[in-house]
DNA sequence: AATTACATCGGAATAATTACGATCTAGGAG
DNA sequence: CTCCTAGATCGTAATTATTCCGATGTAATT
């Protein structure tokens, strides 16, 4: 998605646009990949040093409302965040150095299927399916 | 495992059984379910009054070291702990309310598969899937 | 029973996230 | 274009979860 279509689609939902909102979607788009919210307060702060926390996150949640964001726990209790640049779910590679992550082509469908046959008592809401690892660039570092 | 199963094996390890450690035990193993730390905690300071979070924590991430308990990140950043009974890797059905986990018979190994041949580079170290919703018990209270 | 390496306690430190009152501003109305 | 107001932001303080640390206690070996 573009930032454009983005901003349309909020200003559709009435969302206002702020400098602060715009900063983050265009950091959010940048790059695919997971962010931290600290980390994403820092560049946004590299344009508007004024910005704090307490912004990062109430956009960050409000985008995620929205569906426009995805939060991954991290194994360590790490929060991150990534812009959902498809409408339909998808699942993640995810390397636990950088916090670079490649979409996946494919979900687990069989399995839902199955358990929930199993278990038609249970409300099913979601379910998360991720991979870690180490991308190549994060390798030839010593990775701990 | 039983009890008895897991402390020989502690032992086994050069693994100290204090009372505090005996009691964590116990409780991980009462009931098959993620436990917050701090819930832990309570539970077992209605025996031991005087244990601290420290020691809570520090038995914890022991155990998950020698492989005995599994972590899981919730959505919300929060943690819970979980007895691995069974030394196989497995998947669970958990309750977003009470914790309450279920273990599931199928691992999405066909994903995977596609996965590691799809993306060469990657060193992948692990992957989560977990099945999110409400148990029976707790879709009747209203679920928030 | 003595020894000692490792555990524990209690409280303080750290880190991540959320809350809040005062102030500011995006975007619609005129 | 200017005014208005609901909602957004700032700065800081509060909250929460987790980890650290020095003094003391103890499990298990000798």
């Amino acid at each position: 998605m573009t930032l454009n279509e983005t901003l349309s689609r909020l200003k559709g939902q009435g969302v206002k646009i702020t400098p602060q909102r715009l900063e983050i979607l265009k950091v959010l788009l940048d790059e695919e990949r997971y962010y931290s919210a600290e980390e994403i307060l820092k560049k946004v702060q590299e344009r508007y040093p004024a910005v704090s926390f307490d912004t990062v996150y109430r956009t960050l949640y409000l985008l995620k409302r929205l569906g426009l964001v995805i939060e991954l726990n991290f194994q360590g209790g790490y929060r991150r965040f990534e812009f959902n640049h498809e409408d339909k779910h998808h699942h993640h590679l995810v390397c636990l150095k950088c916090g670079l992550s490649r979409k996946l082509s494919c979900c687990p469908t069989g399995c839902l299927l199955t358990i929930k046959k199993e278990h038609p008592e249970f409300a099913i809401t979601g379910h998360s399916f991720e991979i870690y690892g180490y991308c190549e660039d994060c390798q030839e570092d010593g990775n701990d």
